[in-house]
Order: C-alpha cells, then sequence, then structure tokens
RNA sequence: GCUCGUGUGGUGUAGCACGGCCCAUCAUUACGGGUUUUCAUCCCGUCGACCCGGGUUCGAAUCCCGGCACGAGCACCA
C-alpha cells in the first residue's frame, strides 16, 4: 500500500518534478509539509547550545609557561570567534598554579596578552591570573571539608591508585569535619610536606569511571624551593589546587556560560560536574574539538621547546621552525589566515591531521593583493646584452593592483639570470625582451613578445645586490645566496618572490621564505 | 585492564538530533586547460568518500545491534 504510494510519488517527482508531488501533499495533507526543511549548508561555526546574544561568557586558560603555540590558537580562535558572534566576553585565564613540573615563564603573561590581541583582533575582555586568586581556592576548599564533601587524604599516590582499582574506600574518606579542618592547616602552615597530603573531592568510589573516583582537588608545592615566578606569589603559599578544581571554582566565580576545550578535557567536565553538585551549581555548557597534528611537525611540547631554545637549538621562541603563534608570525602568515584555518576545521571531535598548505592557501588569499613582487635570482649568472635596448625599464610592482613601479637601469647593459635558465639559452627576459645566449652574450633578437620561449625573472646588474634567501628546513636552516632587486621595502614587508614563492623582507638583502 | 570519545574522497569539512530533490556539500591537494610577459594571483574542468557486517524500512550517510580501527583519560601536570 504505502510503497505504492510512495512508487507513484516518485514516479511523478521524476517525470514532473517535486514541485508537483509538493502541489499534491498540499492539496491532500498539508500537515506532511510541516516537517522542517532540512538544514542546508552551514557557514562558519555551529551555533552555541543555550546561548542568549549578550550573555555569553567564554574563556581561554593557557598555562603561561611559554608563549603561545599553533595549537592554542584554536582555543583563542574559536572562544573568541564566538563571543564575537553573541556579543559575549571573552576571559583570558593564566592557569599558572604548578611551580614546578610547569613552572611558569615570567615573560610569557605579556606575550600571551599581546599574541592574544593579534591574532584576535580585539583585547580579551578580562585578564585573570589563578595565581592572584588563590584566596579563594583556599576558602572554596575550606567549605568542601566544612560540608564534608572533601576530605584530607594521606595516602601515597600508589597507595592510593590501589583503592581506586580496588573501588575500595581509603582509611582518611572517613573522617569528620574537624579532624580534616586540622590536617587542612597542617598542609597549610608547612607540617606536612608534598606528597604527605592532599585534598581530594568525596564522589563516590565505585564510579564506573576510575578517573572520576575521589579525584584530587589541592595539593602541596615547596614554594620555598620552588617559589612561584611572579615575585608577588613568590613563596606566599603552599597549598595549590590542581588544575581540575582552580578551573572550576573559577570558572564559577567569573559567570562562565560555555566552555570550549580539548576532548582531552571530557573527564575533567564530568569531575567538575560533581563538584558542581556538591556545591549546587549549574555547570556550563561544554564543547570539545578533537586532536590536531600538522603533518609536517613532529611533536613538539612547551618544556621540550623551552629546553632547546636555552640549549642553543633554537633561536628563540620565534625561531621559523617552532610551531609558535611568534614564529608564524614572524614567517609571515597573517592572523586572518590563522583564523580562517581553525574556523574552516571548526568543534569537530575527530582528530585529525592536516598539512601546513590548507593554512599556506588561507593566507595567501589575504596577502597576495598586497604583496609587492621582487626578484631574487639564485645562482646568479651574470650575462652582457647585445643589441638595441631602451636605457631603463618601467614595470609594475603588482601585475593586478597598482602598487607603483620599479625601476631596472640598463646603461652597462649586465643582467643577472637563474644558472638554470641560463642553461636554456633561448628566453625571454620577462618585461623586457627575447634574447638568445651564446656564451656570455645574450643577443637581443626582438623586443616584442615572438614566440612561447620559456619567460624567466632577471636583474640588471645595476639593480641588484648581494642577497640571501633563509629557508627554514624542518631541523635545520638553509640558506640560499643569490642576487637581490634594490628595494626599499621595510623591514617585514611581506613579498612574493618572483617564480620561487612568497616570503618576508628580514633586512633589504634578506628574505625569510615562508611558503609556495 | 577500566572508562570515555571518534570513524564521509589524498587532506579537511557539510549533511546525521527529525530516513526520501544525497548516484552526497564546500575547500584544499594532485592533474589538465584558460587569462597573465612570474613555476604567482585569478578563472574553468577532471580524478576522488559515507569503517565493516547484519537488521528495521517501499527507501539508510542518517535509526538499531554487533564487530573493527584510531585517539584520549585513569598525575600530588595543564
Amino acid at each position: 500500500m504505502i510503497s505504492k504510494a510512495v512508487v507513484e510519488a516518485n514516479k511523478i517527482a521524476n517525470q514532473e518534478g517535486l514541485d508537483a508531488v509538493r502541489a499534491i501533499l498540499e492539496a491532500e495533507a498539508p500537515h506532511l509539509l510541516e516537517k522542517r526543511e532540512k538544514q542546508k549548508k552551514r557557514e562558519g561555526l555551529p551555533d552555541l547550545p543555550n546561548a542568549e546574544k549578550g550573555n555569553v561568557v567564554l574563556r581561554f586558560a593557557p598555562n603561561p609557561n611559554g608563549p603561545l603555540s599553533f595549537g592554542h590558537a584554536r582555543g583563542l580562535t574559536i572562544n573568541g570567534e564566538y563571543a564575537k558572534l553573541y556579543d559575549g566576553k571573552l576571559i583570558l585565564r593564566f592557569d599558572d598554579t604548578d611551580t614546578v613540573v610547569k613552572k611558569p615563564l615570567i615573560e610569557a603573561y605579556q606575550q600571551i596578552q599581546d599574541e592574544a590581541k593579534w591574532l584576535l583582533g580585539f583585547e580579551p575582555h578580562k585578564v585573570v591570573l589563578a595565581s592572584d586568586r588563590m584566596d579563594h581556592y583556599h576558602s572554596y576548599a575550606q567549605k568542601m571539608l566544612e560540608d564534608g564533601f572533601g576530605y584530607v587524604c594521606q595516602c601515597t599516590g600508589d597507595e592510593f591508585k590501589e583503592f581506586r582499582v580496588s573501588k575500595t574506600e581509603c582509611p582518611h574518606r572517613n573522617q569528620t569535619p574537624e579532624e580534616n579542618l586540622e590536617l587542612w592547616n597542617k598542609m597549610r602552615d608547612g607540617t606536612f610536606k608534598p606528597g604527605d597530603a592532599v585534598v581530594r573531592v568525596k564522589t563516590d568510589m565505585s564510579l564506573k569511571n576510575p578517573a572520576l573516583r575521589d579525584w584530587p582537588a589541592l595539593r602541596i608545592q615547596d614554594t620555598q624551593t620552588n617559589p612561584h615566578p611572579r615575585i608577588e606569589v613568590g613563596s606566599t603559599w603552599r597549598v595549590w589546587p590542581l588544575l581540575d578544581f582552580q578551573s572550576a571554582i573559577e570558572d564559577y566565580l567569573q559567570g562562565v556560560t560555555h566552555i570550549i576545550r580539548g576532548k582531552d578535557l571530557m573527564d575533567s567536565t564530568r569531575k567538575q560536574k560533581l563538584l558542581y553538585e556538591h556545591f549546587g551549581w549549574t555547570y556550563p555548557e561544554t564543547l570539545y574539538w578533537g586532536r590536531v597534528k600538522v603533518h609536517e611537525w613532529g611533536g613538539f611540547s612547551t618544556s621540550q621547546m623551552r629546553k632547546d631554545i636555552e640549549s642553543g637549538k633554537y633561536d628563540g621562541w620565534d625561531d621559523p621552525r617552532l610551531p609558535t603563534i611568534s614564529a608564524l608570525a614572524n614567517r609571515g602568515i597573517t592572523a586572518e589566515a590563522l583564523r580562517n584555518f581553525w574556523i574552516e576545521l571548526g568543534l569537530t571531535q575527530k582528530d585529525i591531521s592536516v598539512p601546513l598548505a590548507t593554512l599556506y592557501s588561507h593566507n595567501i588569499k589575504v596577502v597576495d593583493d598586497d604583496a609587492p613582487r621582487i626578484s631574487f635570482v639564485r645562482n646568479s649568472h651574470e650575462i652582457k646584452l647585445e643589441g638595441e635596448y631602451p636605457n631603463e625599464l618601467v614595470i609594475p610592482i603588482h601585475p593586478n593592483h597598482d602598487l607603483g613601479d620599479r625601476i631596472f637601469k640598463l646603461d652597462d647593459g649586465l643582467v643577472c639570470i637563474e644558472k638554470e635558465d641560463y642553461e636554456k639559452q633561448i628566453l625571454r627576459l620577462k618585461d623586457f625582451a627575447d634574447v638568445e645566449i651564446t656564451s656570455d652574450l645574450a643577443k637581443i633578437t626582438s623586443i616584442e613578445k615572438s614566440d612561447s620561449r620559456p619567460i624567466v625573472h632577471w636583474l640588471s646588474a645595476r639593480n641588484a645586490n648581494q642577497g640571501l634567501l633563509v629557508l627554514p628546513n624542518e631541523d635545520s636552516i638553509q640558506f640560499i645566496s643569490g642576487m637581490i632587486e634594490d628595494n626599499d621595502y621595510p623591514e617585514g614587508t611581506f613579498v612574493q618572490i618572483e617564480r620561487i614563492g612568497y616570503g618576508k623582507m628580514v633586512d633589504s638583502t634578506t628574505i625569510l621564505f615562508s611558503h609556495k
């Protein structure tokens, strides 16, 4: 019955188009058309769930143990973009609560703020330093002990691990609030040393997910030998919150409405939700992204980069071989390209691996219209012109946009071309003349383009200087010498190197190669 | 081991909550062509995918079940 009707409907659709079917339906059963139109192609980022325009608070929370890296740019871009989309607020929060394993780098606080502004195109609406907020974390920890949903645990890590695996409660779990408060004071006054005790959140030791069982919220750090690098904090505190606790409390205090983070933090969400239940708070909406690898890059960790910079393997955080924001910016990748790149990847929870070519193509779109053309002759070979030709040439700086002219002086008749082109012998010097080369003489056979011989870039010797093209590779940096066109581009100008690619002027004779 | 998550062309991504104009979108890469006095830009075209196996249904990328693969968490790191 149904199949018959469907077959018939499909037949009508095929013969007369879908509108015919729609018309029939409208006449006979209009309610069937109520069904929502299928979602069409989506532009940009998906809608934020439960988001009210003007009432959205987001945060980006890096550890300032180094400047921002490529991956951080995702967090900044996505959170920042949503803040813009919803007229919301973006908080930049420094999660600087580890003074031992991931010690903050004092310069990073300012650098990260500068980089954030550069990337976002606006300044975060608020900056919060976790290390300034210690009294809040302590008072909530104390409340947790007073209200009996936290306890001071004196198990060693290994001991507790056994309890966690066997789903049994540890002996400290049933201490009274008074006992816990007493132990808490011993943590704070220095009676206990690092490792002697931690504060745990009481969840349930029989929870299916082992990661959630009575998770640790605060621990002791020896801030005498490892003071916090901010002098105003220094050795003031012994008891420091762990990320899950600190972040949970701070999100509550700041009124964060949406958390967008990596999916490696999914269990953090679950832990924090349990804590929020204890406090009677409502947890923010949470979204996740998956892991991103870049084909061309291996694994870089902030701490490893830091070591390699200190040992001299890299010149600094902006060494062009490094996957940091400053290195990318240094190589001429624009903030807009970086943002577009991350927005295109969107918010999927898939673990992906992307080629840098994708980022470069975004960059070209942003940059090509304004990139002056410049000639760089690798493996330069000098030849002498023979025949009739003008004294100088006026060539536009950009072929499609008016960026002014460059002038090639030809009075001495000496020009440089690449060795590789020299060997082709029959050439057209771009914007100039057809030549035939025998030994080191280039005979001009025509000023007008006369055939389809190869067109090559070249320089008049009078307008050329000894130059360097710097090519960062994975591990090394390659220096290609050659002749570079006379120019007065300021340092940092992004140029298109004719027939070679794009790069950035380091000084008037050095170009840092960016990408093809 | 336990727990959680993810599988759409070479690489990303849309579509999946509510099955049907989906023989599957867009971008990128590669290749080919056009414009261009750059191997650039721009334009056009071609190749190319629903993890596997069952099930439900007239109809499954979309729903259900079972595999498989990959990733992450189980830190006194963030």
